[in-house]
RNA sequence: GCCCUGAUAGUUUAGUGGUAAAACAAGCCCUUGGUAAGGGCUAGAGUGUGGGUCCGAUUCCCACUCAGGGCUCCA
């Protein structure tokens, strides 16, 4: 109920909004205007006028003078005829009209003050009074229709809430999720950066961040190890045929690089490993005692992003893909599919990640350009997964037209603290590569058999997204098992720093990441250094230490600036423990 | 790619149609310190790149590059 009402009251500022902005640019065209997750939009055509960020508040403050007059909605139904007439020059608004007369609904006015626009309704009761406390956010573009087709309109972005307090906090939330933005962090703790001569969305990583990546990608071999992967290597580049082969060119060519003509054929850079990991499994005869196959490899894809949708490491252009093809027969599916999510869910709770849930991404049989068109497989393939969903009783929402175009999917859907939706995880049942690639095996019988399904699953997803989720997810507070400096010895004095140094050479040798700061700086400096950098554990070297094997510590956060003194090698124990638990 | 905004020392920012200012970082010096920024000095950018207007451009105009906010897309 309550969020219905915030619905209204967005909406209903969203009307607010045209009409401020049709009283100072009595000439622009309107179109429409929802409420949205966190607040509302409007899209406008101004013409010639351009609107930047400083005539917000122009709009804003004409807002609150319009909203003073505004009384309850007025509900007025007109005629096709009417409703043409009156938006007359408004291709939009015309748009919409022929909309909803193709689907013989009604059309309606609202009205509130001196503004009446075309609405279906669903305002709250007293505008002047609830209409208070709203904040203009941004300008942004935005296609009509979302077709890059259509023109291009100008977008308003803007929030409201229904009380002061639950406004501020919103902004607040705002201010913090900015502060654990991967980009900010990346930058300050020296994890990684993008180089302009380098080029866009490709990532350098620096020495710390590169540590980040190193820890992520020995804990999955290590786990995939376990669960029977086996890993494999495979080039970033392969000729046309193979692409070919995959079916990839003609599906996504747009979203791979241009080919690279050489003297012996045409050659892409790969924007998925499969095709490779499929020339794997037909390298010789494959027995139904090998079966399931399960190829890994931290592959480097390549994939074309449109420029302007490059950002940090959310969308980049080269990526590391947490990747592995499992081969198995048809009553090997389920088992495998289990498989597949228990070990994502086991990764999941290592990282504490709890905001997350299952996606069943279906075909949608409207749009067969996009899919293979075999309905019966995906009709079988989507049940399959439907059964294992339900057998290990993960709630999931099933969404169609959201499959990879060879089969149907599982993706993790996570919220990040911004609030957005994040496609984290995805677990896909290919039941297509078999016929494209002739996948074949040997079975009981001696006869060779072209059931072969494939599972491509991706749990850490792609190392570059992981991270940046990772990152905001503990707002640069990395648990002990992955701060790239675990332990930050501070020397009282240049005195220290010869022990100091020995000291760092004894957690180096048990493996420990330490770093001495031999900054020529008073201790509260070298302490406010760490806290900033974020680092776990301080260990102070003065004189105190030199005198007896013990370190004061000094921990990262607030609560609990103890600093015991610890006998080294206690302390060096415990620490030990508390990495291998990953905490 | 398209729309909007922006680009000034390593970083974060200030500023001006008459030739760039500060803080932090860096180097040196003083201080040899005991738990969240000790003090001083020095060096460091000619204002993203390329054009144009002007006696003169970092400032105005154009293009490009890069970044941020969106649209679109995401095997």
């Amino acid at each position: 109920m309550e969020n219905s009402n915030l619905e209204h009251l967005r909406h209903s500022c969203a009307h607010l909004l045209a009409a401020a902005v049709l009283s100072i640019w009595p000439d622009t065209e309107i179109t429409l205007g929802p409420a949205i997750e966190n607040g509302f939009y409007y899209d406008f055509d101004f013409g010639d006028v351009k609107i930047s960020d400083t005539d917000l508040n122009k709009i804003d403050k004409r807002m609150h003078d319009i909203v003073k007059k505004w009384d309850v909605f007025q509900k007025r139904e007109i005629t096709p005829e009417e409703a043409r007439d009156m938006f007359k020059g408004n291709p939009y608004k015309l748009e919409i009209i022929e909309g909803i007369v193709k689907k013989e609904e009604k059309i309606t006015l609202y009205k509130s003050g001196d503004f009446e626009d075309l609405c279906r309704g669903g305002h709250i009761h007293e505008p002047k009074k609830e209409l208070q406390f709203f904040k203009l956010l941004s300008v942004a573009g935005a296609y009509w229709r979302g077709s890059e087709n259509n023109p291009m309109l100008t977008r308003i972005y803007g929030t409201c809430f229904a009380t002061k307090d639950d406004l501020d906090k919103h902004l607040w939330e705002l201010e913090e999720a900015k502060k654990r933005d991967h980009r900010k962090l990346g930058k300050e703790l020296e994890l990684f950066f993008i180089d302009e001569v380098v080029g866009k969305g490709l990532v350098m990583w620096l020495p710390k961040g590169t540590i980040l990546r190193d820890l992520i990608e020995e804990l999955a071999r290590k786990m995939e190890k376990e669960a029977g992967y086996l890993r494999v290597v495979t080039p970033h580049i392969a000729k046309e045929e193979l692409f070919l082969t995959s079916g990839h060119l003609p599906y996504y060519k747009d979203s791979m690089f241009p080919p690279m003509v050489m003297d012996d054929g045409t050659y892409y850079l790969k924007g998925m490993n499969c095709p490779h990991h499929h020339r794997i499994f037909l390298h010789g005869v494959r027995s139904y005692r090998e079966l399931p196959l399960r190829l890994a490899e931290y592959g480097t894809c390549f994939r074309n992003e449109l420029s302007g949708t490059l950002s940090g490491l959310l969308r980049v252009r080269e990526m590391a893909m947490n990747d592995a093809h499992i081969y198995c027969r048809k009553d090997q599916i389920k088992s495998e599919f289990a498989g597949v999510l228990k070990l994502t869910i086991a990764y999941f709770k290592l990282f504490g990640l709890k905001d997350y849930w299952f996606r069943l991404s279906k075909w949608d049989p409207k749009h067969t350009e996009k899919y293979i068109n075999e309905p019966e497989n995906w009709k079988f393939s989507e049940q399959m997964i439907r059964e294992v969903m339900v057998e290990m009783n993960l709630p999931f929402k099933e969404i169609e037209n959201e499959a990879a175009f060879y089969g149907p999917k599982v993706d993790i859907q996570f919220r990040s603290v911004i609030g957005k939706e994040e496609s984290m995880s995805t677990i896909q049942l290919d039941f297509a590569a078999k016929k494209r690639f002739n996948l074949t095996y040997i079975d009981e019988k001696g006869e060779p058999n072209n059931e072969v399904f494939v599972i491509h699953r991706a749990p850490l997803s792609v190392h570059e997204r992981f991270l940046a989720f990772l990152i905001e997810h503990y707002a640069g507070k990395f648990p002990l098992w992955l701060a790239p400096v675990q332990i930050e010895i501070l020397p009282v004095s240049d005195v220290f720093l010869d022990k100091a140094y020995e000291v760092e050479k004894v957690f180096l040798s048990k493996g420990i990441r330490a770093h001495v700061n031999a900054q020529q700086l008073t201790l509260g400096k070298k302490i406010r250094v760490a806290t900033l950098q974020k680092v776990p554990y301080m260990g102070i070297m003065g004189q105190k230490e030199v005198d007896a094997p013990v370190l004061s510590l000094s921990v990262r956060s607030r609560e609990g600036v103890e600093t015991p003194m610890q006998p080294l090698e206690l302390f060096i124990s415990t620490l030990i423990q508390t990495i291998e638990n990953h905490s």
